[in-house]
DNA sequence: CTCCGTGCCTGTGAGC
DNA sequence: TGCTCACAGGCACGGA
């Protein structure tokens, strides 16, 4: 099975590609193919919101990434299989394009989607902060997201498992499910245990692993395992640095114990039972 | 409070 | 070879 979810990397690199690539650009006009993905807006009622607007900055807020305009804010959710990339004008819409922002000139950002669990909402600048992404938790590359800071998050939830934790939004904003992996291998956690049960030298460990995850993530543009791509529709390399995702049935080159998989927190969860032992 | 199941989606690939 | 169907998981929601 091949597929790759944008998280945090991922959405971080289109963002920054889009800072320098659609701002200050005029939408002259939209195309919407899959109204599904607005959420109950009508297309044309969106269209008219956005078209002739100019886009004044591009932001991320864990998953999700937000398009400024002059008086509306519009908040994108990749979901699973959403992608931007940048199209020329001659090409043909596929069976998965579900929108084209038409820019200056005849540049064309499109929106694909295999499976149409990507989300469009659009609000007004004053009510921007009821979106859902402003109801998340801080953000692992912000500027204050210390070792202290993540220390007062993680004990305010005692009681929960260290991957439902991470993978709550409104905890730590942007992590999925493959960097929770990697980031509890690298720090030798078994992914059930109680948040309250790690010590300061643990959650310490922990910390580390997860900046150095992503900043790795990032360094390589994300990872792809398929569906991932940048604007201009290349890879991340990641993948080949991922050290415990997808690696069930190999050898970990730490201990040689089998790397085994499993259901934790709804999700299918790889570990290595030698590193990560539940205390 | 935390956890769990369900629905949304569709390409993939294991198994018959 | 061709078909069926469980599975992948981010998020919202309802209920235990």
């Amino acid at each position: 099975m091949c597929f790759k979810l944008p998280e945090l990397p991922e959405v971080e690199v289109i963002v920054r590609d889009l800072k320098v690539n659609v701002v200050g650009q005029r939408i002259s006009h939209i195309e919407i193919f899959t109204p599904r993905l607005l959420q109950g807006i009508s297309a044309q009622e969106f269209s008219a919101s956005i078209s002739g607007e100019t886009v004044r900055s591009v932001d991320r807020k864990g998953k999700y990434i937000l398009f400024y305009f002059n008086s509306m804010v519009l908040e994108v959710h990749l979901r699973m299989t959403g992608r931007f990339f940048f199209s020329l004008p001659q090409r043909p819409i596929d069976k998965f394009t579900r929108a084209i922002f038409h820019l200056h000139g005849e540049k064309k950002l499109e929106y694909h989607d295999i499976r149409k669990l990507g989300t469009f909402k659009l609000f007004r600048k004053e009510d921007i902060i009821k979106a859902p992404s402003f109801q998340l938790g801080i953000d692992p590359l912000a500027g204050n997201f210390s070792l202290t800071t993540f220390e007062s998050i993680m004990r305010e939830k005692p009681a929960s498992r260290i991957k439902s934790f991470l993978l709550n939004q409104k905890n730590i904003a942007g992590l999925g499910n493959i960097y929770t992996d990697e980031t509890l291998y690298r720090a030798k956690i078994h992914p059930m245990t109680r948040v309250g049960h790690l010590g300061k030298d643990e959650i310490q460990i922990l910390y580390n692993s997860l900046r150095d995850v992503l900043s790795e993530a990032l360094k390589f543009r994300g990872t792809s395992f398929s569906d991932y791509r940048d604007l201009w529709g290349k890879r991340g390399k990641f993948q080949d640095f991922l050290r415990i995702y997808r690696r069930s049935g190999e050898t970990c080159p730490e201990c040689d114990q089998v790397i085994i998989r499993q259901v934790i927190a709804g999700r299918g969860t790889c570990f290595c039972p030698g590193c990560q032992r539940q205390k």
